[in-house]
This record gives C-alpha cells, sequence and structure tokens, in this order.
DNA sequence: TTGTAAGCGTTATCAT
DNA sequence: ATGATAACGCTTACAA
C-alpha cells in the first residue's frame, strides 16, 4: 500500500504557486516573503509534501550523511571503543542536521570489500567521512578520499598525515602507566594487546624505565575472550608478572575475569591497567584503571572538524586530545 | 582540491560507448557482452569514474540505506543493548550491500525533532527503517513511516502492531527471573528500572508468585549510575531485599559496583539477574546472571525481515527470539 | 548487443 | 517576490 508521494511539480500546482516558490520555502535561503513561506510548510505538512533528499542531493551534489569506517576486530563482540566514539560524533552532528553512516570493515580486508568502500566514496553519498586510524585499509580508504576531494578525518595516528587529524597520544598514555608501575614497587610488566603498536609499547617501557626486549608481549586480538585466555599463557610461561597494560579494557576484563577463577588477586598478585577507560570500566570489580582517551569528547572534536572542512575550511591543524591515567582499584 | 568527477557522459565519450551501455556495465542486469563490462569497469577504475549515488538514487527511487532509530536513554554512555543490535544488522545489511544510519532519538523528543525525523522518512532516504519499540516517538515514527509506505519493522513490543515485527518476551523473561529466586529460596524481591515496564513487572511477580503490589519498584534511568544509585534507597527503604532483578545489565553493574563498597554480599546478601546479557555480564565480578534476549541474533532477524520487506514481501508475521535464563554467579 | 532520448524531482539562473 | 526553465547524472524503455 505505497502511498503516491507528491512531486514538488504537483504540490506547485495544487497551491498556485511555481516549483521555484516551493523550493524556497524549504531551502531557507532564497528570497520569499514570510507570509508564503508559511503558507506553503503548513500545507505541505497537511498534505504530506516532503522534498525528495535524492533529487536535492543531485541538484546540489550535496549530502546529510557522514560515514564512519572503522576495523571490525571481532563480528562477534561489539566494539566499545566505537561505541563511545560515536556517541560524541552523533551528538555533535545531530546539531548539524547530519545522519551518521557506519561502515565497519573487516581486519583482514579483500580487495573487494576495499572496493565497496571506495565506490562508497566515490560515489558521493556522503559530505565527508571519519575513518579510525590503525589498519591498512584505514589507510587505503584515507588515499581514496583524499584523492576525490572529499573532505575527510582521521581519528588516531597515520603515517604522513598531517592535517585534518584528530589524535591520541598512545606513547603517553602507556608511558604513564609505564612510570606508574614502576612507581609502584612492579618489576616484572607484560603488554597485552592483539598486534603490535610500537608507540604504546615505546612509552610503556620508557615508563618503565626497562628496554622494551624485557618486556612481555602476549595476545592475538582485543576481545574479552582475548584477554581471558590471555592468562593461562602468563601463568605458564612467565610467571613472575606482576603487572599488566592491556591494550585496551576488555581485554584487561577479561583477564581479569580469568585470574579471578584461578585464585590470583588483582592488584596484588598482579596490578592491570586497561586502556581507552570506556564507561564499564569504573563499575568493574575491582575498578578498572585505565588510560582515559576521552573517547567522547574525541568523537565530538572530529565530527566538529569535519563539519568545519565541509564548510569549506582546508588543512585543519591536527587536534590532540590529551590522555589521563586513571587509577581505581585495579592497580 | 576537490578533483572534478568524471560523469557518465564524459566517461562514456572517453570509451567510445553510449551512456547506457556504461550504465548497463554497471546495473549487472542489462544486456551487455561480458567482455564490454569488463573493459568498461577496467577502465572506469583506472579514471576514478564511479556513478553518483543520487542521481541513481533519484532516478530508480530506490536507496541502500537503512536507518535505525532508537531512543537515546543517556547522552553520556553509550547504549549497549543497541550495540549488539546493530552488530547483527550490521552483519546482515553488509550481505546486501545496504549500509547502516542511526538516528538516534532523546527520550524527551520534542516536536521539532520529531519533525526532523518524520522529514527524514517521507524524503525517502532510506530503502527501509528498523524502529526500536518501547517509547511513544518510536509509535509516531512508525505510523509516519507506514502512512507513506515505508519498508520498517520494529525490535520489541508495540501496541496493535501485527506485522513485521521481531519481538522478544519480557514477560517470559521476567516470569523465569522471578521463579528463579522463588525456587532458590528468595523472599524479598524488588525490580530496578527506569521506566515501568508492564510485562517485566507482570511476569517477574507472576514468576515469584506474589502480587505486583508486593514488589519493590526503584529506579529512575538505565544507565550505570542509576543502578549505582539505587542501592541506598534500596539499604535505607527495604533493607530486607534478598533479590533484584533490573531493567538491564548495565544497571545492575551500577547496582552490584555500589554494593560492593557497602559491604553488601552478591549472591549471598542480595541477588542480582540483570536483563539483555549483554557481553560483559559474563566477564563481570561476581560474572553476571541474565536473561538473554539474543540481541545479535535478533539485530539479523530484523535486518533480514526488513530485507525481504524491501524485496516486495508484505507483511511478515512477527517472528519471537527466544529468551533465556542464564545464571552465572550473581545469582 | 548497443544507441537514443525521455524521464527522475530538485535547485539555481535569469527574467519579470 | 515570484515564475519559467535549464541543469544535475543516472536509468530505462524503445529503436536500431
Amino acid at each position: 500500500m505505497t502511498v503516491k508521494k507528491l512531486t514538488i511539480k504537483e504540490f506547485a500546482a495544487l497551491l498556485g504557486v511555481s516549483t521555484a516558490t516551493v523550493s524556497r520555502a524549504f531551502s531557507s535561503k532564497g528570497r520569499i516573503s514570510a507570509e508564503t513561506r508559511r503558507r506553503i510548510i503548513t500545507r505541505a505538512k497537511e498534505s504530506g509534501y516532503r522534498p525528495n533528499i535524492h533529487a536535492r542531493n543531485l541538484s546540489t551534489s550535496a549530502s546529510s550523511a557522514i560515514t564512519l569506517y572503522y576495523p571490525e576486530f571481532s563480528n562477534e563482540e561489539p566494539d566499545y571503543f566505537i561505541a563511545e566514539l560515536m556517541l560524541g560524533i552523533n551528538r555533535t552532528l545531530a546539531k548539524y542536521g547530519k545522519i551518521l553512516q557506519i561502515s565497519p570493515f573487516p581486519l583482514e580486508t579483500s580487495e573487494v570489500i576495499l572496493d565497496l568502500c571506495r565506490d562508497q566514496i566515490l560515489s558521493g553519498a556522503a559530505a565527508g567521512i571519519i575513518i579510525i586510524a590503525g589498519s591498512k585499509t584505514s589507510r587505503e580508504l584515507y588515499e581514496c578520499a583524499a584523492g576525490c576531494g572529499m573532505p575527510e578525518i582521521v581519528i588516531g595516528h597515520m603515517r604522513e598525515v598531517r592535517y585534518n587529524n584528530v589524535w591520541f597520544d598512545n606513547r603517553r598514555g602507556a608511558f604513564l602507566a609505564g612510570r606508574y608501575f614502576r612507581e609502584t614497587g612492579r618489576r616484572h610488566p607484560a603488554y597485552l594487546g592483539g598486534v603490535l603498536d610500537r608507540r604504546k609499547q615505546n612509552g610503556f617501557s620508557e615508563g618503565f624505565q626497562l628496554p622494551e626486549s624485557e618486556i612481555i608481549k602476549a595476545g592475538s586480538g582485543f576481545g574479552f575472550r582475548d584477554g581471558y585466555r590471555i592468562l593461562d599463557i602468563i601463568a605458564a610461561e612467565h610467571p613472575e608478572t606482576d603487572c599488566i597494560l592491556c591494550a585496551n579494557d576488555v581485554m584487561a576484563m577479561g583477564f581479569i575475569a580469568a585470574a579471578r577463577e584461578r585464585g590470583i588477586r588483582i592488584p596484588q598478585d598482579i596490578a592491570v591497567i586497561g586502556y581507552d577507560d570506556i564507561h564499564p570500566a569504573r563499575y568493574y570489580s575491582p575498578a578498572l584503571s585505565s588510560v582515559s582517551l576521552q573517547l567522547t569528547r574525541l568523537g565530538e572534536a572530529a565530527a566538529l572538524s569535519l563539519e568545519r572542512l565541509i564548510g569549506g575550511t582546508t588543512d585543519l591543524p591536527p587536534e590532540l586530545i590529551e590522555c589521563e591515567l586513571i587509577i581505581r582499584e585495579s592497580s
């Protein structure tokens, strides 16, 4: 029972005005009398007329959508990092009447999927895009968008990206954690993360004042389960470990859950610090110490910058959102 | 440095073919020789030509976007219920080459915002929409979409919606929790939730075999903090309480965190059961018992049904995703 | 199998 | 302030 929708032509005829006038009533820029506009808007509500957005987009070659591209570390668990970010992005976009599209891509992106993403970008569906840095695909998408002049903001650190970048300093964050462990008397550090993040490891080792080679590394993913599983490895191969920095909070929670089952006390036996400081961290038991990235603020900053770019600003200087070590009970 | 993009006309001229042929090469339905298609696609990649999606949408009056409308219970914390759902929706939409748009609306929706959502729907930006039931606005959006023939799927229970509905039985879920509490010797139940959900309360009371009036109700939100705060009220006004069903897992976690600080033992002093069974539940400490709604499966089912609707099917019978009580350590 | 040309529903330019 | 009309870039009969 699809209802035939009114076109601007039909609607204009109905009111006895021209299509141009109707268009002006909706576009809020053209010169039109307040009286006429009011009348048109009122009648539009009654008759259910709304400008067709595709026609408008085509005509103005604009769009009211923003696309967020992010690597999907797991297709079983939601990504809480992204969830916090989206909160900030959405909050900001709403102010500009924009809508958020989300486009996760698998970590191991096939050429086919990459092409699909490129198609999306090149087809001009979005007014701008936000890309989460940290995978090869991110970089490819960045270049695709750059190549066709699509406004884009990168969140996180991407090599050679000098502008339009909102970032956090992982080196610094991990440094803070390392220094804290050292200062609180820990001696046998480990780093848990699915992928080697040189900046985190580098900062961690520097904060701990220990060569990188002496810091245990383990892990093969970024989810709860990955953190949970790692305990076995640590217990078997590095039983002396007394403090652990995790690549994210979720892994830390998984790790702690496993430790609890084994009777390993947190923080007495092993001190744990997570990363990102997602909301559940403070309500965890023990309340999770974490490096706060202020993700929601980060999302807001990214959306705001993108909006500027779309508005015509060019080459926004990179914006650093300071990270902060939040000590709770787990360390 | 916006790069001038090729139009189909220019591109066709470049190859010495007609625009129709180019169009057919991309649309994968029209009659065209495999050879020609291959050539066109290859050259398109090289020259960076991609069909303009707005023009295509206008011409076919289709769209490759799906919009998810959901009430935003908090603008400070991410909504984990939605996050799990989105995982399933996205996973399914990806198979159909569709992209997900998200459009949260405030719980207390102003007429202005409601109109904005209606505009979105009426403008035909999306090929279909998914609406999370449970607020007045959900209902209004449902009616708006129904009125203009926009394919839509409702997730959850909405009065008088007989078709195109994917739902879970809150009455049953709460019943299971109530019965479990009763059977495990609890005698003083409470229900924690920001809004009175009659079905949950009803089921809970029935499962517990106690009149609704004798079940304590408390709460004023759905976030961690709300759960956290409620402990004070329970402790002060209903100290005899020995078991609690929470409206969602996040509240349960907040509540447990507060209990821990007070030295109240979970589950010995108070048994707690959450609702939704989001991923963190099993890694919480104590591992959280919860009513599983199988949210990711629910999301998949919704997206799949919507895809059918868009394909032309009408009046899909409602689909019930069974809920299940998962007992872990907190009860 | 391929080409021609008429839409698709707006907005924007130019008149009036 | 309003009207007529040419884009906007694609798809799809219809012709060849």
